[in-house]
RNA sequence: CAAGUUGGCUGGAUGAUCGCGCUUUUUCCAUUUGGAAAAGGUGAGGAAAGUCCGCACUCCACAGCACACGAUGCCGGCUAACGGCCGGGCAGGGUAACCUGCCGGAAAGUGCAACAGAGAAGUAUAUUGCCCGCCUUUUGCGCGGGCGAGGGUGAAACGGUGGUGUAAGAGACCACCAGCGACAGCAGUAAUGUUGUCGGCUUUGUAAACCCCAUCGGGAGCAAGAUCAAGCAGAGCAGAGGGGCAGUGCGUCCCGUUAUCAUGUUCGGGUAGAUUGCAUUGAGGUUGUCAGUAAUGACAAUCCCAGAUAGAUGAUCAUCAACGAUUGGGCAGCUAAAGCUGGGCAACCAAUCGUAACAGAAUGCGGCUUAUAGGCUGACUUGAGCA
RNA sequence: GCGAUUAUGGUGUAGUGGUAACACAAUAGCUUCCCAAGCUAUUAUCUCGGGUUCGAGUCCCGAUAAUCGCU
């Protein structure tokens, strides 16, 4: 997991991103983003039932989550940020995933320098 | 050697860098809970899955009995309990090892048995047929009566074979056989097996149709429940001075009084949320001995072994092991060897490439069911060959 | 976590254990000068695997998929 001021909790926070945050998106995943009054962004990762069995789910989750956290050092504070896998083939390697969130992450412009 | 049957085990290993959960110690900050850093320890399964059963645990309900409803269903044992397991019996399948079985009751009652067929469960049956009598007639037709033997139908035809008997026939009668019931003996704890005598003279199938009999079952579930508790609404008390609004005192102001609001304070319930339940003590694991055919139990030693909460166990590599494919050697001949020539299989060796199952804890445990690449291993059967 | 229901032609639905029915659609034919309407025909592994029964879409057991509910 991330660590813990970087996650996004609870589940109104979340059904508020969904509501009222800006989306973006890519084959793999979608991006919504909402800005809070925080000093940090924080982070929710979402596998629905129809990307797969457990094993796939929790996969997909961790890869995000690992590309989002090599990045973290570099990105802009003040967002709540939800990222929503789409269906794919199967054995993702983590490179592909990694191009695709920080294509997304580039395009919301969330780097602090460019 | 070939073809099978069946039981058990395993479910990649080691290391490096970055990162996460829990926990112990130390330091720092806050000092009510706590937060941060460093170091050490530790971190998914045989099915964690399906949720099909059974328990623990928690809350709710509860005098007793009966009815209803549901589940189970050969016998004995094991277990906390079970629809589970072990052993035995019976039935069916297989040459056999072995496998499968909701495997109590159809002479307590009710229902159902299509089509075909003369007739389908009733002390049954006539437009195939067999026999007798009468009428007409002499081919045949009709009427009355007897019959279940033959052909044929069907999943199933009311015991089977042979004889006696008869107009023709029939358990109508006889012999043997099969089956049913009762009683007795023997083996066994029992299911059951087996032997003998007697009886009626054959009593269909279906209970995975209703039902009967025996046994068991109160309901809901850790999102149970417990504690704290923003917000919102509620209740009690106060409401001095000044004030707002409404009622009332004949009546506008003034004044008095009542209720209410603002305000203060106390209280119970309790949503979001937090803590707990809940992660060291269990129907625990490992090893050994003993009892038992076994399931299992007893005793001793030793160990503490995941605990997240939108949910930790991940990312990037390296080396080794496993499997598969390809190439070269390995094989045969010549030769001291290197090497050359030929080119069939397998073990084995090397290199390269590829593959690596099913699947992710969420209160815990015992089973069942389903998914599962590859590897290791025990026992047994049948066939062929050799001794 | 705990439950419930359903699965039948291409689609929507029927179906007492005994030949799987209806409507629409599709295709072909007939009819018509042509189209429409009408008429006729065709299209089913009753989700899958076992079992009970003479016989299963139906009864029983297991699996798969879809949908829904409580929280």
């Amino acid at each position: 997991m991330l660590p813990k001021p970087y996650r996004l909790r609870h589940t109104a926070d979340v059904a508020l991103v969904k509501q009222y945050g800006k989306s973006a998106r890519h084959p793999l995943i979608i991006l919504l983003i909402r800005k809070n009054n925080l000093d940090v962004s924080r982070f929710a990762f979402v596998a629905s039932k129809r990307v797969g069995n457990a094993v796939v789910r929790n996969r997909r989750r961790r890869l995000m989550r690992e590309a989002v956290r090599l990045h973290l050092p570099n990105l802009r504070g003040g967002n709540d940020c939800v990222l929503i896998v789409r269906q794919g083939n199967d054995d993702m390697p983590f490179s592909e995933m990694e191009t695709a969130v920080s294509c997304l992450l580039h395009r919301v412009h969330l780097f602090a320098n460019g």
